[in-house]
DNA sequence: TGGAATT
């Protein structure tokens, strides 16, 4: 107990208690007599709005809120005073939470009591601060990216110390120790963050990084929350190339975590997503079947030059954005005869649903709308109606997670379209196997793709495969060079 | 010839 209090530097109680206290603060609040109670209108003490709620620590756990009230009294009318307790065993934790009905009161006991006095039985003085529920730092704490791995918290601290106090520095740092390019950086105000915002965001890139300095405010835990369940989400569509596809349904998803941030991960792992992963599987596997038949009339010939990649022609997948010609070579289904690439794929008898309008009950059904969605208005002005009900602001497609594959699957393409991106490059890799994922290279200043990309399998012989077909395969003026892509280390002299 | 990154 004791020995729990003093391990703590600063006195506060570690963060699980504080938050278990703060997030339900009328629990001890009932019994101890000094809060309002929320019954009677007229004992109701106001409070300013800008109350400012304090943390007091090093409190002798001999002391309750009645013997604590009347030495925090002489600073002001306390509107709530709570020793925090343990939630099980009710045990006093030696510290509480301080609300005066002004906010002046407030600023006037930390300065008369903070670390000024010590009480009977305790070896450290008292603490009288805003409680870290009050401020978090997050409006004055940066995240900053893009450094140069060798960079030190002093290197960081030396780029950000003109704009501000700066009263922490973080590199972060995978288990090894090697940093990850990354670093938080907290100033005394949010003023001060703002300035090296301004000053410091895109301003430089460091060397050896890939693209500029990025400076901007830390995540909330809301949104640290939010990426968690995202990379979940990914991490379950990542064998699956259909994702991409499906991007409409990931937003959905996104979506419904947004409303239910709390029960997301049981929801996704209790199967709401599975059963999609495993439509989309089947879908797969049935498309594919297809690219195979498609195959036979068009061989795979390396240089066919200005010919079409096999299985491209072949009625692929609904969800390209646009058609792309490069000097007739297109990544997309046939829509010659002028019916829309969906209606190609499932005219074939493999339309997975009969032609009805989604309901809102059906997930999957709102999922295959949003493929339909995504086709565009264009090709589907009465499904595109009905999913405008759906829904009512289409949600932003969430990039597909980027995955490596194991050893001999990933590949490096060059000499892509100039209008190729990493749909595009999905499509045309779709035939040899499994793509795990698929990466066009985008000039970050110009959004220009950069005209080579990575696709990775998840096995070595369709990276193979792949390689045999397309390597050396013409596009208008090019030919694709598709080659394993380099060991990480590879270039390194020795 | 990468995919980044939020304690």
């Amino acid at each position: 107990m004791y020995i729990k209090m003093a391990t703590l530097a600063n006195g506060q109680p570690d963060n699980t208690s504080l938050s278990s206290n703060h997030s339900n603060p009328s629990t001890n609040g009932h019994m101890n007599g000094l809060n309002h109670s929320p019954g009677n209108p007229s004992t109701i003490p106001m409070k300013d709005h800008d109350a400012i709620k304090l943390f007091i620590g090093q409190i002798p756990r001999n002391l309750d809120e009645k013997d604590l009230k009347p030495l925090f009294e002489e600073f002001g009318k306390i509107y709530e005073l709570t020793v925090l307790k343990d939630r099980f065993t009710g045990m006093h934790k030696g510290c509480a939470f301080l609300t005066y009905c002004e906010r002046e009161s407030a600023l006037k006991a930390q300065s008369a009591l903070h670390e000024q006095k010590t009480l009977p039985g305790m070896n450290r003085p008292i603490q009288v601060k805003p409680a870290d529920s009050e401020s978090r730092g997050e409006d004055r704490k940066l995240f900053v990216g893009m450094l140069n791995k060798q960079q030190s918290e002093d290197d960081v601290r030396r780029l950000f110390e003109a704009f501000g106090n700066i009263e922490e520095c973080t590199i972060l740092r995978g288990p090894d120790g090697n940093s990850k390019g990354c670093a938080f950086v907290k100033y005394s105000s949010h003023a001060e963050a703002q300035a090296a915002i301004n000053a410091l965001h895109g301003s430089q890139t460091m060397p050896g990084a890939s693209s500029s300095l990025v400076v901007k405010f830390a995540d909330t835990d809301k949104e640290r929350t939010m990426r968690r369940m995202q990379q979940m989400a990914g991490q379950m569509g990542m064998f699956n190339p259909m994702a991409i596809q499906f991007g409409a349904y990931g937003a959905y998803a996104q979506a419904l975590m947004q409303q239910q941030a709390a029960i997301m991960a049981s929801v996704a792992q209790g199967g709401y997503l599975n059963p999609m992963a495993a439509f989309a599987a089947a879908q797969m596997q049935q498309m594919a079947a297809l690219n195979m038949n498609g195959l036979a009339a068009a061989p795979m010939t390396p240089t066919s030059g200005g010919s079409t990649p096999p299985g491209i022609t072949a009625p692929a997948v609904p969800s390209i954005p646009s058609p792309i010609g490069v000097n007739g070579f297109t990544g997309l289904p046939p829509q010659a005869n002028g019916q829309p690439a969906a209606e190609a794929v499932f005219a074939n008898g493999i339309h997975p649903y009969p032609a009805q309008s989604p309901t809102a009950a059906d997930p999957l059904q709102q999922a295959y709308a949003g493929v339909q969605q995504y086709a565009g208005p264009a090709a589907y002005p009465a499904a595109y109606g009905q999913i405008s009900q759906a829904f009512p602001q289409p949600p932003p497609m969430i990039p597909q997670q980027q995955r490596e594959g194991p050893e001999g699957c990933n590949l490096f393409i060059y000499h892509l379209p100039q209008e190729f991106g990493d749909a595009e490059l999905m499509q045309m890799f779709l035939p040899f196997g499994n793509v795990i994922s698929s990466k066009v290279f985008v000039d970050r200043a110009t959004n220009q793709s950069k005209c080579f990309g990575f696709v990775s399998f998840d096995n070595p012989a369709s990276a193979q495969a792949a390689i045999q077909a397309m390597n050396g395969f013409q596009i208008g003026m090019k030919r694709l060079k598709v080659q394993l892509k380099r060991p990480k280390d590879a270039n390194r002299p020795y």
